[in-house]
This record gives structure tokens, C-alpha cells and sequence, in this order.
RNA sequence: GGUCCCGUAGCUCAGCUGGAUAGAGCAUCAGAUUUCUAAUCUGACGGUCGGGCGUUCGAGUCGCCCCGGGGCCA
């Protein structure tokens, strides 16, 4: 049990035997520190549905409570608040167990789900840009998470593959090199091995191709004809396709790459197209779909909570397709076939009504179960001027490129301060990738995912207070630590009970859990990020304030080691979490 | 037109079911290093929480109206 359940729990029986709802007996950490560890409110919220006196209340209370080896101290404040100290010993023996636990004293989730993370992927043929940073960064720390807390786990890159942009470029194709064997009708197999574009000419031809479509309505058709008939299984069109995906693909996993970010699949809406014939004549069949001026649709005015949706749209008049179809059939197969318990869409906020009419929508078909889906949305990646992030020169920043800046300013930083010369080149340069990294997935992460972005590089690149390169920073402070005690012979011994510096420290250990696993339940990452922060910070005061290996009590020494290693694990932890890596030194 | 979100310190942002003195980081200023990595630590300065009315013992948080910015749908 975290030791939130656990406070709650005896504050919740105190509750009770002084006859309240036991649910009142939340516990959450103090807002006056200077005051006490621990705060219930409780007393207030059951005056005000009793129509009661608070501090009565909260008196009732207050003689109930069991304070065991737990409590220290307990008082009563101001209207009726009840404010809670635990015992030294207390903190000590849950730092105590959670040393002895690979865990940390994080509990195994119960029960466990299979959780699958749609990361919404970026399209074939354009290269990621800043926009599509979000949603990797926060689905790989949210897969992370739910693994760490002991969920099954699988990602989906799910690409975008199948839209009118494909129809286009096959035309930027033939543009191009009329000549080639995939627009010969007579030609129905045997086509090249090799791809006719590299990812250069496709990151170089999507622009092209997408601005001719947009001023001209007979290259659109004609590149809506080009997909129309891609879709329906033209051999030459599927084998130009096949090269486009794989060289897409081959360019993305290097980005992902070096973000350190992975999936369990790499599917695209492609993969859901054959299953959505079927679904179309089941949900027809039950009358969950039915025509409406010529189109296939699924109602949703009646699910009563105010103004009503529009209705959801699986075939339009002249036969096609559209994104909803393609997420309801994934949906369906993903409940049907992966057995997910709980599936998490990682996608900018603001496709949150498309989302509500998928999930009305698939609610009302009953493929879900008892399954549930969630869109996590997050804010919008803007420039300084509000509008969509710009590079100075007008043109989209990628995701390459931002990554190579945050490691060049490490490494400039790095050299100025004459850190790290005892590395080799080649380890100087991986230090200087983990801090780059760190600084940018750190700066994305930390604030409510739901927030819009400004993006600035200044911001990605800054390595000062609250940042990635100040958490591995306080890692490396520790692993020093450790390494020379271990060169000195200095070993961790038992854990004493904290002194005022170390208070702090024992009592960010002890919520690690809790963080972990409200961030898990409500899917925000940044609760880590803040975690980790204070964490950091409360190892920081402590390390400034308590000399470790100049300690000449072998057991206060042995304990500030352990405690230390311990810090450092829970520190890890967080990190790992979040996709951050600490170097030995740096 | 319908609907949703945002407006908090000079800047970038937190603020969990309404609770105590609204918090961080950056910037500015003042300190700390013969000592474990100063990418650090300690402190100070800095806020009519966009405005108004209301509900409440208590409102940044809830309700209504207005101002300003943005999203989505039509």
C-alpha cells in the first residue's frame, strides 16, 4: 500500500468511528510545510454537507485516530483543518523496505491491464516536425509508465497511409518519370526492388504535389482518382505505395531512433482497411448505421448530455471512406483481437470532437466491452507569435534538426566549462546527445499535457533550474559519490532516522509511489516531471548541508550512502519514465 | 451562429474534490566554494489571479455578465 492510501485509510477509519463517511478522510501533502508534513480537510467538507461545526467535527475525529508508529503529531488548525506529522522511525522503515524492493515500494498494478498506446503517427512522406514531438515524447513516457507500474503494454506507431496524399504523390511520380512500370496497365507484377524516390525526393515532393492539388480541382481529381484506385488494389499503384512506406518508414525510425522512443508496431491506417467492408454490413445489419442523404452514418444525437453531436460519417455518398471508418474498424479489432482493456490515443486536443463522435460511436456499435478509450489530447505547438511554429525562415522545423541543436549547445556548454575532457571525443558526444535530449523531452513533458506550446529553442536548449540537464545533473552528483566510496571502501549501512536535512529527502522516497500512480491513472506525464524536480531539489539541500564522505561516523556515513543509492534509484526511476538517460558523468 | 479552452510575478508557466501566507523556473539583487562536480545551494525583490456581480464561514478554483486571445463544428 503508498503510504497516501495508507494515511487515508487510517484517517478514513477515524472518520468513521466518529461516525462520517470515511471518504472524507483524504490526505493529501501539507500546503504549510512549515507547519506539518500532512493535511486533512476532511472535517470542512463534512460541516458543510452536515451543516455542522468544523472544529467539532474535526475534534471527533482528531480522538479517533490511531496514530500507531505512524503519527508523530496531530492538531487541530485554523477552522477545522487537521494537520499530520509522521514519526522519524516511520519515514525510516518505508525508505527501509523500499530499499529492499526492485520496486521501490511502487505496488504491482492490481488489476492488471493491457494498455494500448496509438501514438496517432506522423504521415508517410513528410518529415516529423516540431508538431509531432508532443505526441512521441508523451506516448513513450506514457508506455513507459503504465510498464513500470506493471500494466501490459503495446504501442502503435500508426502511421498515416492511406489519405489523398498518397494519391498525390503517385501523380508527382508519374509527373516526373511517366515512364516508369507502375502506371503501364499491361505491367501487373515484377515491379523494381529498388524505390524510384529516396526520402529526400519525397520530403521534397509532398509540398510540390500537395500546393499543385490545392490550386488546381483537376490535379485533385486526378489525385483523388490516383487513390481511389490505389485503395481499390492496383497492382503498379501498391508496389509505388510499398516504396513510399518503406522509405518513410526507414527515415522515421531513425528520428524516433534518436529520440529513444520505440513501438511495438509500426501499423498505419492501411492495416484496418480490409475489415472495414465487414464492419460496415454488421453495424448495417443492426441498424446501428443507418443511410442518411446517401451516406452511411452513425447517430449520436442521444447521448443526452447537452448539445448533440454531429453524426459520425463511415461512408460517404460516393463510396469513400473516411479517418472515422478507420478508427472504428482499429477499435473494434484492437478490443476483438489485442484484448486491450484500456486504449490510450495520443493526439493533439484538437481532434477532440472527432474522438467523442469515434468513441459515441463505438460505444453505441458495442464493440468496445468493457473496455475503455481515451483520447489524450495535448496542447497545440506554436511560435512566439501564436501561430504554428515557423523556423526563421518561414519553412518547418524538423525534428532532426532540433535534435542536433539541443546536442551542439551541450557540447558547446560542455567545452566552455571545460567539463567532461577526461572522455574520450566519442563519449563526450554521447553525454552531450543525453543532455540535448534531456533539456528538450524534459521542456515538452513538464508542463499539463492539455497546455498549448510555445515553442522556443532558447527554452528547448536551457540547462539551468528546472530542467532535464539539472536532473541528470543531481544523478551524476550521486553516482560520484557512490564511485569514491566505493574506491575508499566506504560502504551503505543501515538507514538512521533522518535528521532535519534529510527529512525532505526521506519524505520525497516515500511518495514516489503515489506520483507514479496518479500520473498513471490521470496519463500526465508531467506529475513525474514534478517529481523529479523536488526530488532532485531535496537531494540538492541535503547534499549541500551534509558532507558524505568527509563523515567520520562509519554508521551516519553508512546510512547517508544508502541513502543516497536509494535517492539515486528513485531518481532513475522517475527519469526512465520520463525517456531520460543519465550519463556517469558530465 | 453553436460549442470548448485560455487570460495568474518583468518573461515562461504550476496551482489536484473550493481551504491556512497564490507557488516554481528564468531575469534582477545579496550571499555561500582550502571540503563529495557551482549545469549547485541559501536569501531578497516581484502578483488589484483580465474586469464586475453573485453563492459560501472561506473563491485563482463554482455560477452569471462583460472584455481580450485561440481551437473545433456549421
Amino acid at each position: 500500500m503508498t503510504l497516501r492510501k495508507k494515511l487515508d485509510k487510517i484517517f478514513g477509519d477515524a472518520f468513521a468511528a466518529a461516525g462520517l463517511d470515511r471518504s472524507f478522510g483524504l490526505v493529501q501533502e501539507s500546503a504549510r510545510p512549515d507547519l506539518c508534513q500532512f493535511q486533512c480537510n476532511g472535517a470542512l467538507a463534512a460541516a458543510k454537507a452536515s451543516k455542522a461545526n468544523p472544529r467539532a467535527l474535526a475534534e471527533a475525529v482528531l480522538a479517533a485516530v490511531d496514530k500507531g508508529i505512524v503519527i508523530r503529531d496531530l492538531s487541530l488548525a485554523g477552522p477545522g483543518f487537521i494537520n499530520i506529522t509522521l514519526t522519524d522511525a516511520f519515514l525510516a522503515d518505508i525508505a527501509a523496505t523500499a530499499r529492499q524492493d526492485p520496486r521501490l515500494g511502487v505496488p504491482p498494478a492490481d488489476p492488471r491491464l493491457k494498455i494500448l498506446v496509438d501514438f496517432g503517427g506522423p504521415n508517410v512522406a513528410k518529415p516529423m516536425h516540431v508538431g509531432h514531438l508532443r505526441s512521441a515524447i508523451i506516448g513513450d513516457s506514457l508506455q513507459r509508465l503504465n510498464r513500470l507500474l506493471g500494466h501490459d503494454v503495446v504501442s502503435d506507431v500508426h502511421l498515416g497511409d492511406w489519405g489523398t496524399q498518397m494519391g498525390m504523390l503517385i501523380e508527382e511520380v508519374r509527373l516526373q518519370d511517366p515512364g516508369l512500370p507502375y502506371f503501364d496497365p499491361e505491367v501487373r507484377e515484377a515491379y523494381p526492388l529498388e524505390s524510384p524516390v529516396t526520402l529526400q525526393d519525397l520530403e521534397a515532393m509532398y509540398p510540390r504535389a500537395s500546393s499543385r492539388c490545392k490550386a488546381d480541382p483537376v490535379e485533385m481529381e486526378k489525385a483523388r482518382q490516383a487513390t481511389f484506385e490505389l485503395q481499390n488494389g492496383r497492382a503498379g499503384y501498391r508496389a509505388l505505395w510499398s516504396h513510399f512506406c518503406t522509405v518513410s518508414k526507414a527515415g522515421l525510425k531513425d528520428d524516433f531512433g534518436a529520440l529513444g522512443v520505440e513501438f511495438t508496431y509500426w501499423y498505419g491506417e492501411s492495416d484496418d482497411q480490409k475489415n472495414i467492408p465487414g464492419m460496415i454490413s454488421d453495424l448495417k445489419q443492426r441498424e446501428v448505421a443507418v443511410i442518411s442523404e446517401g451516406a452511411t452514418v452513425i447517430l449520436l444525437d442521444d447521448d443526452g448530455s447537452g448539445a448533440p453531436l454531429p453524426p459520425l460519417l463511415l461512408v460517404k455518398s460516393d463510396g469513400a471512406y473516411l479517418y472515422g471508418t478507420t478508427d472504428l474498424a482499429s477499435l473494434r479489432r484492437r478490443v476483438a483481437e489485442d484484448k486491450a482493456d484500456r486504449i490510450l490515443y495520443v493526439a493533439d486536443k484538437r481532434q477532440s470532437l472527432h474522438f467523442r463522435q469515434v468513441f459515441l460511436g463505438v460505444k453505441k456499435s458495442g464493440y468496445l466491452g468493457q473496455a475503455v478509450a481515451e483520447h489524450i489530447g495535448f496542447g497545440t505547438v506554436n511560435g512566439p507569435d501564436g501561430k504554428p511554429f515557423k523556423t526563421r525562415a518561414g519553412g518547418v522545423m524538423k525534428l532532426g534538426d532540433l535534435i542536433s541543436m539541443a546536442r551542439t549547445e551541450a557540447a558547446k556548454r560542455m567545452a566552455e566549462g571545460g567539463i567532461a575532457e577526461s572522455l574520450s571525443p566519442a563519449e563526450r558526444e554521447k553525454v552531450a546527445h543525453l543532455v540535448g535530449m534531456a533539456a528538450v523531452k524534459y521542456s515538452d513533458l513538464c508542463n499539463p499535457r492539455s497546455s498549448d506550446y510555445v515553442f522556443d529553442i532558447e527554452k528547448f536548449t536551457q540547462f539551468e533550474g528546472r530542467t532535464g540537464p539539472y536532473l541528470l545533473y543531481a544523478a551524476v552528483r550521486m553516482k560520484s559519490i557512490l564511485r569514491k566510496a566505493l574506491e575508499r571502501g566506504f560502504g551503505a549501512g543501515a538507514l538512521l532516522q533522518p535528521s532535519d536535512f534529510e527529512r525532505p529527502l526521506f519524505l520525497k522516497i516515500a511518495a514516489l509511489p503515489d506520483a507514479l500512480e496518479r500520473a498513471g491513472r490521470d496519463s500526465m506525464p508531467n506529475l513525474v516531471c514534478d517529481y523529479a524536480f523536488e526530488l532532485a531539489g531535496a537531494f540538492s539541500t541535503f547534499y549541500q548541508n551534509c558532507n558524505i564522505l568527509r563523515e567520520e561516523d562509519p554508521a551516519r556515513r553508512g546510512s547517508w550512502l544508502a541513502l543516497t543509492g536509494l535517492t539515486l534509484q528513485a531518481l532513475e526511476c522517475s527519469l526512465g519514465v520520463l525517456g531520460l538517460e543519465t550519463p556517469e558523468s558530465m
